[in-house]
Parts: structure tokens; sequence; C-alpha cells
DNA sequence: ACATTGACCTGAGAGC
DNA sequence: TGCTCTCAGGTCAATG
């Protein structure tokens, strides 16, 4: 789940529902999470306040309360955050739970425990300290920048698109996206691509990541172009009809159509 | 200095 | 059914 749309989701979704509401207490389930941080921390600095705005960078969380300290959230492989009131409710690999004197409750979920909670006083600070690149929907990114990353990378394309030095935000599932719909094979070299492939794959990088938003990063609402619902099940490329190839690059699976992403 | 690999953690699903 | 094996939408430290 949890690439660039899907924490804007998140970023949208704690928005509409966890803002403004003072937090009576904080449950630290799985101290492990925690980063550079100790629990007592995380209370001190959450209860008793409330959230006031989100943000996000890359696969980022940050939630702000009132006294300037944000909630710094990872999602790793398999986090995400659900806002409920029935306590039969809560997800059943809370790592962090959330009370709210309104009597609703905010879960963080995250199963391999591969993500991150953390406290920070600047997320912009945050993002330098941990050497993110450019959000790549954000202000900042733009061809330019892009065609400089790409030509001076010894690495395939896809680990380039991957890398979050480089660019915030796009993992395993969102590369596969942009590549298949820039009709580029993942293990070509970044070095090797022209300018024309080049500015294909910046505007697919972001009409891609922008329709995922739209559809709530949710795979049953993809526009029908997409390759990603397909990469399972039926293996078949939409635009050929032929099938859809496995590889690892980076190693990483990568899903792709040969007739369609040719090898240069 | 940079790119690649293995480790980290847990659970679901496939195959026997 | 129960066991083993593989794989999973991420990142970091160690290695080349």
């Amino acid at each position: 789940m949890p690439e660039l749309p899907d924490v804007e989701v998140f970023k949208q979704y704690v928005e509409s529902t966890a803002l403004h509401k003072k937090m009576d207490a904080v449950e630290i389930r799985s101290k492990d999470m925690l980063k550079n941080v100790s629990g007592r921390e995380i209370k001190k600095a959450l209860e008793g306040h409330q959230f006031v705005s989100a943000d996000r960078h890359g696969k980022y969380l940050f939630l702000k309360t009132e006294n300037t300290t944000w909630l710094v959230l990872h999602f790793g492989m398999t986090g995400f955050v659900t806002y409920f009131k029935d306590p039969t409710k809560e997800p059943a690999h809370n790592r962090l739970l959330i009370r709210f004197s309104n009597g609703y409750h905010l879960a963080y979920d995250c199963q391999r425990k591969l993500g991150e909670i953390t406290l920070t006083e600047d997320p912009g600070l945050f993002a330098e300290e941990r050497q993110l690149g450019l959000d790549a929907l954000k202000p900042g990114f733009n061809l330019d920048r892009f065609k400089h990353i790409l030509k001076n990378t010894a690495s395939a394309v896809k680990s380039a698109l991957m890398n979050q030095k480089y660019i915030a935000g796009i993992g395993n599932i969102y590369s596969d996206e942009i590549l298949f719909q820039a009709g580029i094979h993942p293990d070509t070299k970044s070095k090797e691509l022209n300018d024309d492939e080049i500015a294909r794959l910046y505007n697919q990088a972001e009409s891609v990541l922008k329709a995922a938003i739209e559809a709530h990063a949710d795979p049953s609402r993809f526009p029908a172009s997409f390759i990603m619902p397909h990469r399972r099940g039926d293996r078949t490329c939409l635009k050929c009809k032929g099938g859809i190839e496995k590889t690892k690059t980076g190693g990483r699976s990568a899903y792709y159509c040969p007739r369609c992403q040719e090898r240069i």
C-alpha cells in the first residue's frame, strides 16, 4: 500500500477525521517501532494536545500538533491508519493507539513492523536529515531535475525511480506502472535513456501518481489502462494482449510487458 | 562515492 | 490438516 499515493490518501483521511480533537491518551503497542524517540516523549508530545494539520513528504506522513511538534509516521510495506469509534474495530496489528476525547480512536497498524514512528520539530529538516529527494508531486521537482538525476546514475531506471534520495515517493508498484505507461523496460540503464524517453517517464510519473490519488489509491478504481491490477491473476497486457513477464530489478520483483516495454 | 545485496519483521498463500 | 517454502507496495547497514 504505502507509496506516495497511498500516503497522500492517508493524509487526506486524517485531515477529514482526526484534526482538532483533543487527545486524551496515547498507547504505544509496539515499542520497537519507535525510532530516536521514547514512548514517554511521544505521550508527552501528544496527550492533552490536538492535531491541527497534516503534511507529507514522499512516503512519510507528518501530523502537526498545536504545540509545534509533529508526529511522523512511515508505513513500511504494510502500514495504514484508521479512525474508528467501536473498540472492537481496532485493527489486528495496531502499533499506536490514540484516544480522542470524543470517544473515537486513531490507530496506526503495521503488520510487518517495517514502518516507523517518531517526532520532529520541522518536516523540512527531517527530510533533509533522512536525505530524501524532492517529493515527486511537489514544486521544485521538474523535468530538468529529473533528467539530471537519470543522466547521473549507473543504475537501472527502475532502481533510480525508487531511490528515495533521488525522488521521494515512488516505490515498487508505481515504478512498474510508470515504466509501463512510458513504454520503457525496467532494466534499461538510466544513462541510456534519450530526452524523449525521459520526458515520457517524467510526464507519466506525474499522471500515474495523480490518477492513483484520484482513485483513492484503490486498485479497483484505477484507470482501465493501468497494468497494476493485472500483475497477478490474468497476467495479460491490455495494450497488446500479450503476457506480462516478471523479472528482478535491484532485488525487487518487476512486472512488465516485453512487447510494449522493449529492452533498449 | 556509488551501486548492489542481505537483513530486518510478520503473515498469507502455494505446494506437498 | 499441517508442514515447509516463497513472497510481500520499504529501508538500512554491510559489502563490492
